[in-house]
DNA sequence: AGGTAAACATACTAATTGGTATGTCAAGTT
DNA sequence: AACTTGACATACCAATTAGTATGTTTACCT
């Protein structure tokens, strides 16, 4: 059992999930848990504050985690993100994951142009992933398991891009089928490279 | 100068692009507009009537245009979605369109969770696209100007994902660049499928 | 035992918000 | 001229919501 500070972090990232920064409705979430707002303004002392403390300690290590292996495996680039994709994959296993797309994406789409502290945030994440992305691929270039005429950057940009749009029009079309063929494409492309 | 009524489409329009539909308060948008309530409900019944009629009226034929022409141009595939990406280039010309990101693709990530109404919208209208693309793919198959051994219907939903994606991205990065590396990638990617 | 501080619960408030009820006025209609 | 209707404006309300002020209880420290 998870202490109080954790629960509130949980149950409000499942909330934002659902509904959206904006859409979350603190009285509700509390509800739900069975605390009171006395537990929530406890320990976050307002609710952007709370939705800092959701990416830093949630959202940012759990897809910084899903990407790592990119950057210090051992085996080949085309095998690891593989494996990556295939955790995306079971990531929107059931439809309910579809209907309610990718949180990162989500908070993406709503929070930058609406405050600074999750601008910045975002902005972390988002580039850190694509920095390990980046860097597999060029270890992968001077390996000689990928050619040569690519830009990494440009490409670690579209996987990034792809995914994310992936669970964009998946969620549109309430479609697990559509992410799977996205993650085929890349899978695709990810052949295209070999040297 | 247009009617009110298309005036009040057009400015919570752009209220949804910058603060999402959930963002958009009626007051603050009447009162920038020199209008008042009175006027608002008296041409929209509520608040999700008037955001359904923005897609319908504003959302839906934009898009559906920028498409079109892949279904009945005369020119090649690749030429017309070449124009097609170049007008989505521009479309984010600026630093503001980075920040704000693709209007659509905000839509899609905040509203079909939580309303049917718009649910269905947003799944006609990417539905629509991506029929728009498949039909361009399969006449390019036929004229030959493209190779037979991809899937259309797949091909067609990761052009999808990834211009949307690219919005995504682009906005988290706060950078038109990483907008243009995802279009470089699609235009890689369309040279790839001719025969 | 007495004191302190963390961990909550209870009760309340001020501001916001979508929506409504009602009024007004000008343009047609009969 | 009397009447109706569309196009708004004004004033108002009930519900919601983030946040606060103030208990209360438990664990721990001395």
């Amino acid at each position: 059992m998870l202490d109080t500070r954790s629960q509130i972090l949980h149950k409000n990232f499942e909330a934002i999930h659902r509904n959206g920064f904006q859409g979350v409705r603190a009285d509700k979430v509390v509800a739900e848990m069975g605390i009171t707002k006395g537990a929530l303004y406890h320990y976050f002392p307002n609710k952007f504050d709370l939705g800092y403390a959701i990416i830093d300690e949630i959202v940012a290590p759990h897809y910084l985690s899903l990407w790592q292996p990119l950057e210090h495996a051992q085996k080949g680039f085309a095998q690891v993100i593989y494996e990556v994709l295939d955790r995306y994959r079971s990531f929107v296993a059931t439809e309910e994951q579809v209907i309610l797309g990718c949180p990162l994406t989500n908070l993406t789409q709503e929070m930058p142009p609406l405050d600074e502290g999750f601008r910045v945030r975002l902005y972390r994440v988002t580039s850190r992933m694509q920095q390990q992305i980046e860097t597999g691929l060029k270890k992968a270039q001077l390996s000689g398991e990928f050619k040569l005429d690519f830009n990494p950057t440009q490409v670690a940009f579209f996987y990034l891009s792809s995914i994310e749009g992936g669970f964009s029009v998946a969620k549109a079309m309430q479609s697990r089928a559509v992410f799977e063929m996205v993650v085929s494409q890349l899978k695709q492309l990810t052949d295209g490279l070999k040297s």
